[in-house]
DNA sequence: TATATTAATGCAATCTTGTTGCAAAAGAGA
DNA sequence: TCTCTTTTGCAACAAGATTGCATTAATATA
């Protein structure tokens, strides 16, 4: 799932901020550049471990923080109340995710624009629109 | 804020259960029905104690789980990974909520009917919708 | 290449939110 | 009032996440 080629995109992508280039810091967006989901801190670590990285727990919600930090990927607060990361292409974060209730994994819709009939009560400032859809992902739904 | 009436009503709407209706059950339910925001765990054990009321926190969450269970009331998952309780007065639990980056509260918008663009891709099977303006609520908009 | 500076890491401790097991207490019907 | 069950309190536990601080390592500079 993640290659070589990923942590050469992180290496390069690093080089462009002010920070320093480390071992976690390659592995850890590799890996979220690797993905095709949202991962969460768990499966992160356990795909770092697989690669043969053996940064410890905090190291990576540092690294995961610093990425997010820098617009290099971005987080999303799921129901089960764990933090997921994914690597954004310099995408504004502007899209809705869903949430497979099967196999619990979250996607990133980049395509799918929420439109509001805004009746929005008097006196609300927006911000910000956070859209979860839940259901069941391409791949389980063909599973049953 | 919470008003002895509130109490009151709370115990209608217990007797119509087939549960037993202890201090715990007519506190919480009184609290959220007296609230005009979601209320988290904290929030909830805090005005209780205001009350007077010294249920422990376990019994806080049980009292919690099972007000939701019976219907008489829903939560909502924050981004700041807690729990959020509202006292719904029997509408189905199908709306938008509005959470205040100032301070903090979390509002049901019981009117908000988001329309998609339904640009859905192929294979996701969806099931349910959640959606969480964030922003200024009224009060902290005329704050400033 | 060697050295100095500062940022990043590892580790242990801590915090927060929420859950579980079980004995004791209390609600509700008889 | 008695009996049966449900609910509660308490202590322990669990997972996710954060903090403080000494050590280590990345990078700039000499
Ligand atoms: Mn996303
Ligand atoms: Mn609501
Ligand atoms: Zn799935
Ligand atoms: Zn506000």
């Amino acid at each position: 799932m993640t290659l070589p080629q990923h942590d050469q995109a992180a290496r390069v992508l690093l080089q462009q901020s002010n920070g320093r280039i480390t071992p976690a810091r390659i592995g850890v967006l590799g890996i979220l550049l690797a993905a095709n989901a949202a991962l969460s801190h768990q499966e992160i670590e356990q795909l770092a471990l697989q690669q043969g990285y053996t940064f410890d727990r905090v190291t990576l919600y540092r690294a995961l923080d610093w990425l997010v930090e820098q617009g290099m990927a971005h987080k999303i607060s799921g129901a089960d109340r764990t933090w997921r990361y994914n690597a954004q292409a310099g995408i504004p974060h502007q899209h809705a995710h869903f949430h497979c209730k099967q196999c619990e994994q979250v996607f990133c819709l980049e395509n799918l624009q929420p439109a509001f009939l805004f009746a929005l009560p008097p006196g609300y400032q927006l911000e910000q629109v956070d859209v979860t859809l839940q259901g069941r992902c391409p791949a389980c739904t063909q599973q049953s």
